[in-house]
DNA sequence: AGAATAGTGTCTCTAAGACATTATCGC
DNA sequence: GCGATAATGTCTTAGAGACACTATTCT
């Protein structure tokens, strides 16, 4: 288990941090014809929400994000990419804040830093849910993946926040260009369908799904086939390598 | 000339304003055929820039920008939408803060707060030229029109704020839905046709172009027509009043 | 009438949607 | 062969693009 990159449990004074803005990202995943959401909990609350951070003096948002990113998933080189910022001054609530730093063992004073108007940047991330390695740490009682559609009641917007990703990851999955990204390096044409077929919510038939996909060119079928189950096995596909 | 709105004005130690963000909008109108982008120069430094602002304590973001928009070109409810934040740990510079709080006769501390680290959330609005009525105040030498290809160099990274704020024009565009705003009350097909053509930087052929306006249905046809010309005169259209 | 600009009709071609058909695998 | 699933073929329809044509206004 990793512990020493959140930068809130060793640092509760916020040295070095950026106050007033956290990067909340939205990481999505596809497992078990599911759409899939991290979450995770507070230590010793029960206060569940993103996996979010706040981010160093010396360090661009983006790349903030994908230290978030890393530092949960273990994984790099995902697509990540900032999608809106939330930004109502009344978003936060300072009383479940202490909450979070009490159940820390951080006992903050009124006018703490971290109890005052945030501003979080959020972003959405697509992984590939067989290789993620969940870490936690010691202001993370857990993290794990929930059904899109069964998340437990969240803090402050961050309910919110997922919705507008969904809303965002769908109108992209609509130009059917980024869905390769919640799948392994190697899939079926029916899993592509199937991944589909759950974020957008609807049916696709498959002989235009397939048509359409392969019509994009950046799909590269590979010459060897399934084994095992009592039907015709379906050809494996990879992205292609580059351009 | 209205002076009283904008906190710098007033307010040099930022009392009472978020610390380490700002609001920049790019704000858009259309005229004489080109597209033109609302730039400010700062009083006394020769220096250009996104007619920019910050975010009062107790103000949503939104609200900011909104307030900013309304306090430079008198105008309220224009489309106005957040698109992008801008996050690199080093984009402004303080050199450069400093002297435009010199031209504003304001001697700064080296460890004034609006000369370290800030992010800037971008918005672009979309603005009816001519009903624009021009403020600037004390922080404000000039706030003037510019043509899109021919702004003066900016501060920092406002021209990538800029350009990235015309993709996202762009790209809305391509979708034919928002073009409306940047045009007055009444129109002719002719007038949003030019500006389309303008704005995405290509040819349209005009009967596609009229087929497909006409298609999204939320154009209304004026049975009035223009005067004067010695060839066929027009017709106007309007947005539909509503629902 | 004729110049100039506005607006319409229509042909072609491509792409999407629906559905029928063929192919392959293991029993 | 048979059941099950994968993959392909093709018919229909809708829309984009190109371009020819008609309409209106004033000199």
């Amino acid at each position: 288990m990793l512990r020493q990159n959140d930068p809130r449990e060793i640092n509760p004074q916020g040295n070095g941090l950026l106050k007033g803005i956290a990067v909340d990202p939205v990481i999505f995943g596809f497992h078990e014809n599911q759409l899939k959401v991290l979450i995770i909990e507070h230590t010793n609350t029960g206060l569940y929400a993103l996996p979010g951070g706040y981010i160093q003096e010396n360090e661009d948002v983006d790349e903030a994000a994908e230290r978030i990113l890393t530092m949960r998933t273990g994984l790099s080189d995902v697509y990540l990419e900032q999608f809106h910022i939330f930004g109502k001054y009344n978003r936060t609530d300072p009383e479940v804040v202490k909450k979070i730093l009490i159940g820390q063992g951080f006992t903050p004073t009124d006018d703490h830093w971290s109890l005052k108007r945030f501003i979080s940047v959020g972003y959405y991330a697509l992984v590939d849910y067989t290789k993620t390695r969940l870490t936690t740490d010691l202001t993370t009682g857990s993290c794990d993946w929930y059904d899109f559609d069964a998340v437990p009641p969240l803090i402050f917007d961050h309910q919110l926040i997922i919705d507008k990703a969904l809303t965002t990851l769908r109108h992209n999955l609509d130009q059917m260009l980024i869905g390769f990204n919640l799948l392994p390096p190697i899939f079926t044409m029916v899993e592509l369908h199937t991944l589909y077929e759950t974020v957008l919510g609807k049916k696709l038939l498959p002989p235009n799904f397939q048509r359409k996909m392969l019509s994009l060119g950046i799909l590269e079928r590979i010459e060897k086939k399934k084994t095992g189950k009592a039907h015709k096995s379906p050809y494996l596909y990879r992205f292609k390598p580059s351009e």
